[in-house]
DNA sequence: CGTATAGTTGGATGCATGTCAAACAGTTAG
DNA sequence: CTAACTGTTTGACATGCATCCAACTATACG
């Protein structure tokens, strides 16, 4: 099990979080690993509609913002979301943004 | 008097408001029009660090997002934060990110 | 009318981003 | 070992964006 750079809690950024969940198919990944729990890659990415390595990119997106957790395990990759550190970080501000991007059109 | 095209309530995106809240010089001018209410584009702008015209396409990707309101009164042309369209249609989005963006870094 | 004020617009520039395709790398299975 | 699987990296491309400067518009003031 090999784990990736992540930045500390401490060091996430308002705007790089907001910028990161900027992005409808990335809004669509927190969504559903929100809803589902830990994923991996593959099945996070299940018919977004969108290349396989754009889908990677989003998920580096993520990660560096300090959205998601990455951790690699033999060829499978786990994401999954950083719930209590952005909860301890800027309260509220994620549950608000999973309950508005359930909202109907 | 002269208003300006806004989006209707019902039409703002959330991923246009995440985007628009990402940027820092923004999250600025929110932050003061959330202290403050109303104020001129040009109190708004002061001591930014950019020049009017940067802080001037700001606004407008404030606006368009839905973000702001817009009025022009004479030369003056008077901006305000959207609250309650925005309470409304996120609920507790709008509060979350500026208690964030008043965190200590 | 002429001048100052408040903002916008257009051009230019540099940087970031979203996307796909193709090649690559690491891991597991036969 | 060979082949399949999982995901990343690189290149290419188009687009968008933040920024400044300069010119412009519109309004108000003398």
């Amino acid at each position: 099990m090999r784990l990736l750079p992540h930045p500390a809690t401490e060091d996430i950024q308002l705007t790089e979080v907001l910028k990161a969940l900027s992005d409808p198919v990335r809004l669509l990944v927190v969504g559903r690993l929100a809803a589902h729990g830990e994923m991996t890659c593959s099945t996070a990415g299940d018919d977004l509609g969108v290349h396989k390595s754009t889908a990677s990119h989003h998920y580096r997106m993520l990660r560096e913002a300090g959205v998601i957790m990455s951790k690699q395990e033999g060829r499978k990759k786990y994401i999954s979301l950083r719930r209590d550190d952005l909860d301890a970080r800027f309260p509220g501000l994620l549950d608000s943004v999973l309950t508005a991007a359930h909202e109907p059109v």
